[in-house]
DNA sequence: GCGACAG
DNA sequence: ATCTTGTCGC
């Protein structure tokens, strides 16, 4: 698939948070899905020592969770990890990766937060507004806002607030596991968002999407040297 | 000034 | 994210 809103990538600290604050203006916070037929997963592994990393998405039959298409890109990073600018390391390789895509998902779950970030455009709405598709936000900890500790059982939840606003959700996706953040990324509202993360968890802590994404990431890593 | 900080 | 040792559970 190809890119909807496309711009440089070249860009100094300084550039790329002002570029977050102008974009983020474009981020939908609404239901806009279609049938839902296929979900695709993201990851992104890095080889030791270097910045060269991999990149994967996966898509899913959304009905019997089998996969349907994996693309891999190999990369080099070319911009450091700030807290705050993710998106600006990973989404270049991740955007490689879409465009070797054949099947167009109709909903992404990310790797990394939505609105849940300090100026409400992380990871998951970046990438949905570059391809105006709809995304969700799942992270594994937290980058920003309070919430209380879920109760036990799958499906719990509490609200992460920051600054008196609901940022995301914080998920129990498993009985007595560590919940999940899970927030809007573009195109979707947080109880849809929530809705689809649950479905995709129920075996494991993270959605079957992340897993099969992190599983294509870490075979293509070991392949490379041997 | 000090700590916190997606992956 | 990646590295690492021991421990627990299926």
């Amino acid at each position: 698939m190809i890119p909807k809103n496309v711009h440089s990538w070249e860009l100094s600290e300084d550039a790329a948070l002002k570029l977050q604050s102008d974009l983020s203006s474009k981020v939908q916070v609404d239901d806009q899905l279609e049938e839902v037929r296929y979900v695709a997963g993201v990851d992104v592994a890095y080889e030791k020592g270097s910045d060269k990393l991999v990149a994967a998405v996966v898509v899913l039959d959304a009905s019997t969770l089998g996969v349907v298409e994996t693309v891999i890109a190999e990369d080099v990073a070319a911009f450091p990890y700030v807290p705050g600018l993710f998106s600006f390391r990973e989404l270049p390789s991740l955007i490689k990766a879409f465009e070797k895509l054949e099947h167009t998902p109709d909903l992404v779950v990310c790797d990394g937060q939505g609105l849940a970030h300090p100026r409400r455009f992380g990871l998951a709405c970046h990438l949905g507004v570059v391809f105006d598709i709809p995304t969700i936000g799942c992270g594994k900890s937290r980058l920003l806002g309070e919430a209380n500790v879920p109760g036990e059982k799958r499906g719990s939840f509490e609200p992460l607030i920051d600054n008196d606003e609901i940022i995301g959700n914080v998920l129990r996706t498993q009985d007595g596991i560590n919940p999940i953040y899970v927030s809007v990324g573009h195109r979707v509202s947080l109880e849809t968002a929530c809705d689809w993360v649950l479905r995709l968890s129920s075996k494991y802590r993270l959605p079957e999407t992340t897993r099969m994404a992190d599983q294509a990431v870490n075979a293509r890593l070991k392949g490379l040297d041997r």
